[in-house]
DNA sequence: TAAAAGATGCCGTTTTGCGGCATATTTCTT
DNA sequence: AAGAAATATGCCGCAAAACGGCATCTTTTA
């Protein structure tokens, strides 16, 4: 047989490996036609995968092949660095929400997930999970005065609360708009209502605000330390307090 | 230089993209070293990763070297069947409990995961978060008798869901101990209690399961499709009406 | 028992990878 | 302005790896 392929041995090995994927059991002399190659290359293809630690199954004899278990190559995700931090952020709620039981291994996810991140922020994404409650859904007044801010304002507040990193922003409570200049140090979720619980250096104290009230949130460089959970008893109170 | 390398190809640019990760920036000579390899080629190597898609940058000129963007490289997983599972469930409590506007790329998360599943389990996938409920908090009573089931229950309970597949089991509600053959087709989370709305049809008719008290869960090779959201409005509110 | 399929070894040929060199370009330092 | 340090790219010759084509073995099903 004439030496047709035009792919490289990685482009192969990629497409060989999504080919398996598709369920139906194929034999190798098929896969190989398919490929324009030789059936003694695609063994050798095989055997390379199996090498790289791709459970590679086989069945011999009549009406046999190759393919993958079922349950195999569910989970490989390459993710945006936006979607990552969205991505621990929901895991952090879910951790939050359904019992240790029902999700074990949401800890296993959120390790690994920490594995791609750069060195420098590991700790930081390990620690996520301490650094989000849950309290009761808002009703009422609250969900009457709420609007919907840009994706754009609570990706950067998201970016700036994984990183540990100060934030700039707007803020129009029950007076004028202001400027602040704060760290985010925890985040609540009474639902649908996201609470931004911070330190604000300039007045020296703990201050909440309310997310869909931040406007023109910019991620300046400067890092912070996390404050012990026990400065943020009281705030987290008076923000349960203002939910029901 | 003599060729002393003894990794092939393959395992050389894994080895090469998870160096460069280590965010502060080398030059190609001092990588080339490394690898035992000569400069040109870790330049070929470099074009490679690049055809690959790994945005790799450089600074030209003194000072200058090869690097990764800060942000890049965040979310590179590779999950079991099981965390990819679990890793649906969180995702669908997560897009519930927070607004659309706070987790916007969730969605295209959920789509890529749903893509790494094979062929005829996309859409069963894509599905997923209409299937999932949150209730009210659970309290009192409910919170008396609740027990944690062990993990490998819970696990197939899950599994089962997913893949719309009718599962068996031992249930012990208030009478004695029956055996039931249902369809998964919703879960329903009260705050930490999770209620599995199935169809039985043994009986049919819908019924309500506290998956605390689920026991010996299996599997079957048998699917089943989905019932329109109507036929469970009415189980929906008894769940609801046994939680506060 | 025969056919179909995976698995493995060997060998000659072809292709690719690699090192070495030259050269261009950019950028920082002196 | 000059030079050094770094990325980037082209070309060439050699060596290693990949490839095809066999042969042979094993397992399984019809």
């Amino acid at each position: 047989m004439p030496r047709a392929s035009s792919l490289s041995r990685l482009e192969r090995l990629d497409l060989l490996e999504s080919r398996l994927k598709a369920e139906a059991p194929m034999t190798v002399g098929s896969l190989a036609a398919e490929f324009g190659l030789s059936p003694r290359s695609l063994f050798r293809d095989l055997a390379l995968l199996r090498d790289r630690g791709v459970p590679v199954e086989a069945d011999r004899g009549r009406g046999g092949g190759v393919r993958l278990p079922r349950t195999w190559g569910a989970g490989r995700l390459a993710l945006s660095y936006r979607e990552a931090v969205e991505l621990l952020v929901s895991l952090a709620i879910a951790e939050r929400m359904a019992a240790p039981w029902a999700l074990a291994d949401l800890g296993a996810i959120r390790r690994k997930l920490a594995a791609s991140f750069a060195p420098t922020m590991r700790e930081r994404v390990e620690g996520l999970r301490a650094r989000i409650r849950i309290g009761r859904a808002a009703s009422g007044p609250v969900l009457v005065s709420l609007r919907a801010p840009d994706a754009e304002t609570v990706g950067r507040l998201f970016e700036a609360f994984v990183e540990t990193r100060v934030i700039r922003f707007a803020y129009r409570g029950t007076g004028p708009e202001t400027q602040r200049r704060v760290e985010p140090q925890m985040l609540m979720l009474n639902y649908p209502v996201w609470y931004l619980l911070a330190w604000d250096a300039d007045r020296d104290a703990v201050r909440t605000f309310r997310c869909d009230r931040m406007r023109a949130v910019a991620v300046t460089a400067e890092t912070f330390r996390l404050r012990p959970p026990a400065d943020f008893a009281a705030a987290l109170e008076g923000a349960e307090a203002a939910a029901p």
